[in-house]
DNA sequence: AAACCGGATGTTATATCATAACATTACCGC
DNA sequence: GCGGTAATGTTATGATATAACATCCGGTTT
């Protein structure tokens, strides 16, 4: 019998899934919950989330507004960074503020703080939802009395794949 | 008796203490750190640090490249972040990657990992050093084989003193 | 002291990331 | 179709960061 299932998400999947579905879901999802909310998903929006959502490592606004213009759109930047705060706006996408760059939200819709697991060696980036995480630092902001309002948590390290041998290094040297 | 030992830090501080204090103390600390490590703390680069630490806010670049020029000091932004580079690598200040800015360290020399509560009232960042918060950011990449090397984390929020009243909503507005 | 070496700084130019401001177009309820 | 609002186009500029090469400065050798 067939895997007719939700695309389930793992975290560094191996390079030769089936990433197409990735994007398919991500852009059914993500036209899902604007409908939801009455929110407009533009072609312009969807393209743009089709483009972030191109591979799993975070992409920056140049990156996609050098796509959108091979492509033969009229594009400026600005062009990107409002798409870009739409997606924000509504979950559909995460900022990694250490790479100044966005990564598709696997789980757009389910309220969440992103937490990202970012491989310096093949550059993906992989959201951990971990519950212990947001509590620990809740209860350290609160000993000080701080009231959280978002949270900014990027770990930066080896994915299980660039780990044998440290493979990236000896491409990238 | 008079209070003679060691400026304890102290989070969100209320705004008349003892700054002077602080910087003295950072200042004297990465004097004595550096002469251990056999690294130059050079006019530029201590110059720098004092800079950093004019207050408890995250600073750019730009900002201390500006007062720098006001100081009648020839300066270029390579100026600048050369010195910050040579700060970061000795851990003497941390870069806060949610606001392209960098704050001192208080406890340079001691291994940690840069955690913090940014207040989006005053703009100060205090470092907190919680053991669990770094425990559960491990448990969960190892969770997944994920092999951590840096961590940032930047909590955005309001600090005691910015909760009453949000008085600093009025002021901005 | 002169020659030398390496690290630090000066200087110019440019790459990279992001937004302001205003014009035009597209969508939607009426 | 009309009018209002949201979306996009367009031009310009602001903000952050680094490359590349010249010069200086401190310490060492001779």
């Amino acid at each position: 019998m067939p895997d007719t299932t939700t695309h389930a998400y793992a975290p560094f999947e191996a390079a030769d899934h089936d990433h197409d579905r990735c994007i398919a879901e991500a852009v059914a999802a993500a036209a899902e919950l604007c409908e939801r909310r009455g929110a407009r998903l533009t072609d312009l929006r969807r393209r743009i989330l089709e483009l972030v959502w191109r591979s799993h490592a975070p992409r920056g606004a140049y990156s996609i507004l050098a796509t959108l213009q091979q492509q033969g759109r009229s594009a400026a930047p600005p062009t990107v960074y409002r798409a870009l705060d739409f997606l924000l706006a509504h979950g559909l996408i995460h900022r990694i503020e250490s790479l100044n760059a966005v990564v598709g939200c696997p789980t757009p819709g389910k309220p969440h703080t992103g937490h990202f697991l970012i491989c310096t060696g093949c550059g993906i980036a992989a959201e951990v939802d971990d519950q212990r995480i947001g509590d620990a630092v809740e209860a350290s902001a609160g000993k000080v009395g701080f009231r959280v309002e978002r949270q900014t948590i990027e770990v930066a390290g080896r994915c299980p794949n660039c780990q044998d041998g440290e493979a990236a290094e000896r491409h990238a040297g």
